[in-house]
DNA sequence: CTGTTGACGCCGG
DNA sequence: GCCGGCGCCAACA
């Protein structure tokens, strides 16, 4: 029972994701606040089943996780584009996104 | 129209 | 700071 791909609400994430630039990172709340919703699961659904044609580890959760099955997805990704990270004291903990500094706002 | 399903968010303990 | 519960929105049967 997948969104429907051709559906405006569908486009109009895929295109905030994609404008998100290397380095800086969006929660599904603020995508959804962008597209007048507060369908943050809905975003959330979207990146599930359409995310794999845009960056969408650049879209994480309000704490600054990135989804749940997908944090060692992710993480050489952050590395490679220099997204600011926030190792935890353990190792096993593993890490979270400086949401604080790498917060993007779409103009 | 009602029920179900989520890569979620916020609040309270 | 971690854990659990309730609330939200959109799409499909």
């Amino acid at each position: 029972m997948r969104l429907a791909p051709d559906s405006d609400f569908v486009t109009n994430v895929l295109g905030i994701v994609d404008s998100i630039p290397a380095g800086r990172v969006m929660t599904y709340g603020d995508v959804a606040a962008v597209l007048g919703s507060r369908g943050a699961r809905v975003v959330g659904q979207i990146m599930a089943h359409y995310g794999a044609d845009v960056p969408w580890w650049r879209v994480i959760r309000a704490g600054g996780h990135p989804p749940v099955a997908h944090e060692a997805r992710a993480l050489p990704h952050y590395r490679a584009e220099g997204t600011p990270l926030v190792l935890a004291s353990t190792a096993a903990a593993g890490y979270r996104v400086d949401y604080a500094v790498a917060r993007w706002s779409p103009s």
